[in-house]
DNA sequence: TTGTAAGCGTTATCAG
DNA sequence: CTGATAACGCTTACAA
């Protein structure tokens, strides 16, 4: 049919090194515990020869196992995503496994996505999702076959492991640090409603406030959606500059938007962070590079790529029961933009020029 | 041996429908032309009720197809190539193909690579690399069994396609841009000596300083390492700084290198554009948001994921022989950082302030 | 220590 | 129009 030179076969070799299949595939497999150093060494000659690589199709089909992992891959375009894909793809290659990638953004495509990897027989698939309220059926119906792994998925049970951060600590911990800077009044930049990360974020700061004794402003929470455009992140900030009593401090919903509110704030001639402090979600690469450098609470993404890769091959090689549960935490990163910089300087000249 | 319950198989279908497995196959292939609808009809619904997915293995071997295709990717924690990898998935999906990503930098690991996808017997290779000068020795083997198509791999000939794009022409535009918008000093932040691209773009800034009739001044370029950090950077800018006659404007090696320039020039004091224009490379998602936006030459590497992917599955499909050469032109992205914006305002105004 | 042969789940070639 | 049946390339009892 296909007109290509066919690749050669282990028959081929077994001919050319005057064994049988079976020997050549103990050689092959390393099963080669109690066998003449000869014949193995006739066998490798042979398989050089003639450039033998195994079909590792034929492989999996005889001994059902396709030494292969799906990723499903939500916003595959997203930068930080990048660096679980990047941990994932190498974890699972010193596993001996390989990866299928597979993007899917809306159910039907998720469960097109899971029929697609079952007919290919991967032995496990990671999901990276995002945090939208979804409903797990195909992941549930996966489940029950072959070892799944969500990163970022929102909800519970399910029989599958889940690996996720906790969102509600860590914005939590951005307001105290605000406060503890002398901030009293923190706006908050929320993101899109349907994503449940946004909810808990928000829940994270209103948290925060009430850890610190601080009343809950409406006034001073306003929208910007982080999956929308740069305009609607610059609405969202100079909302929060209409405010009577503007804040002294800004939560923003990722880096992102953090950029254009810093952008937003000096072209009106407010210093960031003597005039404002502000500070981020996700601690993209670029986020040091801002100027000021972004303070930001860091998404442990690349830390839950490995942790779920590293659950699924344990899963694979030895067979856990129990559905394991992985809540991260998000550290926040120190840096400029909220003034912490400055104010630890000024103390240590002890000039007490604190923010107030 | 795997005590997991089987799933089921053509043959189950064929018995429960109550015909052959024949029949069945032709029915899933949609080979049903000339096939009593009734007999379909029982079919699909055997099918059905069995949950029956058909093995992509066995199918496979069987037709010697194995509808996947490779993709090793170098610097798969770029951002830049998220954007490559998400319309090569997305394109190869459409094709009927799945994805199999592999990572691969060394030589070592892109031999090692193409041996595991030859194994797997994909059916051809996108091959994303950085620029470094390297052999394609396995490459050209690999391209000898089946279809390779390379993004951004400098070199050329060896038989298989290859995308690239025109770092020459997008350095040297953005020299005549700065020229025309009056610039005459002109700084150059050359990226490691070890590629191609940035070998190409020293010749592109050395090209646009001839076309505009400035003279090449060994003292206006500086390294800047975009593989290495911040502070490498860092003193990049600050020797382009250290000049006697200093430059009016930076060309930075990519848009990190460019984002920490404008931070260094204004934590001097010095404005971006009006004390120093500054222009990136590859324009990534937060060029846009820096403060002032970022005037950048656009990589085009969605663009060359694209035409890459769909070269790969046309030869797939209908096999051409002759292998093709894209090159790519890079776009030059117009923002602030460059004063254009604010010299056209001006110039609308009728307000002489031009950049001298 | 090595060989024989029966699968693995499809597709494809022919007959009917 | 449909059904046997032989590949596909490898693994793996089981035999020798």
């Amino acid at each position: 049919v296909d007109p290509r030179r066919r690749r050669a076969t282990i028959e081929q070799v077994a001919k050319l090194a005057g064994v049988s299949t079976t020997t050549v595939s103990n050689v092959l497999n390393d099963r080669t515990d109690a066998m003449r150093p000869s014949t193995r060494q006739r066998v490798l000659e042979a398989a050089e020869m003639l450039g033998y690589h195994p079909s590792q199709v034929a492989r999996s089909l005889a001994n059902r196992q396709s030494a292969t992992v799906g990723l499903v891959i939500a916003e595959i375009a997203t930068p930080l995503f990048f660096n679980a894909v990047s941990v994932i793809e190498r974890v699972a290659r010193e596993g001996n496994y390989n990866v299928l990638l597979c993007h899917a953004s809306t159910p039907d495509e998720e469960s097109r996505a899971l029929d697609l990897l079952q007919e290919k027989e991967v032995e496990g698939v990671v999901f990276l999702s995002t945090s939208d309220y979804r409903d797990d059926e195909a992941l549930v119906r996966l489940a029950d076959g072959i070892p799944v792994v969500t990163v970022n998925r929102s909800g519970s049970g399910g029989g599958f492991d889940r690996v996720t951060w906790d969102n509600v600590h860590g914005m939590s911990a951005a307001v105290r640090h605000l406060h503890a800077l002398g901030h009293r009044r923190i706006g908050f930049l929320r993101g899109p409603a349907e994503r449940q990360g946004s909810d808990e974020r928000w829940q994270g700061y209103q948290l925060g406030l009430a850890d610190c004794g601080l009343e809950y402003t409406p006034e001073l929470v306003a929208m910007a959606d982080y999956t929308a455009g740069p305009e609607d992140w610059r609405h969202g900030a100079e909302a929060l500059l209409a405010v009577p009593l503007r804040p002294t401090a800004i939560l923003a919903s990722d880096d992102s938007v953090a950029a254009v509110v810093m952008k937003t704030l000096q072209e009106r001639g407010l210093r960031v962070p003597d005039d404002m402090a502000v500070v981020g979600v996700d601690d993209q690469p670029f986020a040091p590079l801002l100027n000021p450098s972004l303070t930001t609470v860091k998404l442990p993404i690349l830390e839950a790529g490995q942790k779920a890769i590293e659950l699924l091959t344990d899963r694979l090689r030895e067979g856990r029961t129990a559905p394991e549960r992985v809540v991260l935490t998000m550290e926040l990163i120190v840096r400029d933009s909220c003034g912490a910089m400055r104010a630890a300087a000024a103390l240590d000249s002890a000039d007490p020029a604190l923010p107030v």
